[in-house]
DNA sequence: CTTTTTTGCACAATCGATGGTGCAATGACT
DNA sequence: AGTCATTGCACCATCGATTGTGCAAAAAAG
């Protein structure tokens, strides 16, 4: 099956075994020859050659030649969190089943991080880009049209590419009025119970606050500044935030609203810091999803943003081509506390 | 600073420009020019132009020229999940480090599906790969030999390849004491009052195990074959055990020993179809740590697996080139309940 | 048995960068 | 002035695949 040559093969190897010419061998090889008219007999000849020398086309040749690569970029801030994490599998799958190759890198949430990065990646030829939390997507978006390469921002929208985000405008309202309710069963809930930590200037931030702030003056009848506390995205600053109200009052709001997986883990950081017990009646709301976030001895309402429904639709932008600099919504869902939902891991081979 | 050329400069466009050879431009340009005693002067303007038109290599032409691609992979089974997904963190910021570029894929431990990624990976040119979690090592190693890759194992070891994996055996020691002596403090413990969960037949499998027998029959005196249950490494395989458990006892053990963070989905899953209440007292130890996991509504001892120094380590093998098949321990650390460890994400820039 | 058409394939340029080799110009030295 | 070493750079083949073009041989048409 396979010999013992200590190179890979080419086509022109196979064009000397075969006694055919390299263009011939390329042409069956990659599936252009009925267009070229390449006898069957040849190709079939030529590929049980490459099937017994263990051929493979060397992607870098081909990309230089036809300048596409076959390489998808995925640009997260992250991967050590639920949320983006699970967005690499999916957006892997779909790249996949395209029969292109993925490439998911992260920035840091660093501007200039981000931008070189993706100079990298144009470097390598690149054909698609998926701009995924970026923290300047408009200033990547400008190296990307500098290089004419195709992208879309996902999850934080920017103005001059399409977009694909999360509702997040709704999503904050679902949660923020499962949280009041499920506050409310335990007595009646004042405002000032209610805040909202993490988050910042950028417009999944917004969205959530304005969301946040539209329920819960319409079910609270009053909304004061001083209940939303925007830490920016560190669990360090969170934890802070949630210190500093503690600090201040001598317990946590009754009930709040964490603005993503990565805030949440903020207040894991307090926690470890004070007794458990004192903190067993809180009730929160987090705008993610984490399989052990929501089993906290506390009710924990998540919002499981559909980055699978996002990557398909970023897909779908992308072959439409051109598309104008619209940003587009996906409806995330509200999970019940305690929930385990399937994900990712369900496709894993585990036969046994 | 940029013009408004749509194609990228090449050292073609420069030459132009500059007056010099297409390979001076390229010597300059690639650091080698010293060693080509190109002078001072001539680097200069060149790399002036070069600055003014925004020029960067394509790394494509570069790599198929050098056979280098300055590509580095690691082949994870899946992004999904902390343990792997701060791996591929750490990772990332190592090769950049060095200059290369992180490949990130994973192969969902599929057999086929690895060696398949990996000849992926392989054309296109990579200079290095990490193996991790691969359910046939040797299959991939193969694969790589016969392309001359330079690649190490993480993870779970192979046999015809360098290997980095956790020291298994003593974190399972560490972990099984520990909540054996956490449960003590309750009153005594029985052997079938202490199980294990989760795993299959892989090498870090079998060490936790064989951990775990150990202190458990050195400090319960017994070991009973019946409290080893390996249902792979898939939360619902997990779940439906727990699930047999508790339909059997009408109660989950005492205390559990559960083989990695994607084996705890499983309970999470479980504990989903039941009430909080009745699991209030159960001890568990996870080999994983997970963040949230560690704040669940019941003691949950972690162990947290040092994939920094695995990477580093790995890195140190390649570089010293064609090491022997040697498998290193590299030490975990145990993880009390409550406890928020810091990570990849602190590395985050947010400044506000 | 020509002429035309079709079939089947080879040739060669090309993508962008690299690095070995060679050669003219300059300076050093006798 | 003549020899020799050094400096500074250009030339060109090369990596492996793609693709437009051209041209024989075979088949079809006349």
């Amino acid at each position: 099956m396979a010999d013992i040559s200590k190179k890979k093969a080419t086509i022109y190897d196979l064009s000397i075994l075969s006694g055919a010419s390299a263009s011939t061998v390329s042409a069956v090889l990659n599936g252009s020859w009925r267009k070229r008219r390449i006898k069957e007999a040849t190709a079939q000849l030529i590929q049980n050659l490459a099937n017994e020398h263990g051929y493979t086309a060397n992607l870098q040749a081909r990309g230089l030649r036809s300048s596409r690569s076959g390489l998808v970029g995925l640009l997260l801030p992250v991967h050590d969190n639920r949320y983006f994490s699970s967005m690499a599998q999916s957006f892997e799958a779909q790249v996949r089943s395209r029969g292109q190759c993925p490439l998911v890198v992260s920035a840091c949430r660093d501007p200039d991080e981000e931008r070189q990065v993706v100079e990298t990646l144009i470097s390598y030829s690149i054909d698609e880009l998926f701009i995924a939390g970026a923290t300047d997507p408009d200033g990547v978006h400008k190296v990307c049209e500098k290089a004419g390469l195709k992208h879309v921002n996902i999850d934080l929208p920017g103005t001059l590419a399409p977009s694909v985000i999360s509702d997040n405008y709704e999503g904050a309202r679902m949660l923020t009025q499962a949280i009041i309710e499920r506050a409310q069963e335990d007595g009646p809930l004042s405002p000032d119970d209610l805040y909202l930590f993490g988050g910042r200037n950028d417009h999944a931030s917004h969205e959530r606050i304005r969301g946040f702030r539209d329920v819960k003056r319409a079910l609270l009848g009053a909304d004061p500044d001083v209940c939303i506390q925007p830490t920016g995205y560190s669990p360090a600053m969170t934890a802070r935030a949630f210190e500093a109200f503690y600090e201040g009052h001598g317990k946590l709001p009754r009930t709040f609203f964490v603005n993503s997986s990565i805030n949440l883990e903020g207040l894991m950081r307090f926690l470890a810091l004070h007794p458990h017990e004192t903190f067993a009646d809180i009730i929160v709301g987090c705008y993610d999803y984490d399989p052990f976030g929501s089993f906290l001895p506390f009710p924990v309402f998540m919002i499981r943003q559909d980055s699978e429904a996002m990557i398909t639709k970023g897909f779908a932008i992308l072959d439409a081509d051109r598309g104008p600099p619209i940003t587009h919504l996906v409806r995330p869902t509200l999970v019940p506390p305690r929930t385990a939902l399937t994900g990712p891991l369900d496709a894993l081979k585990d036969i046994e």
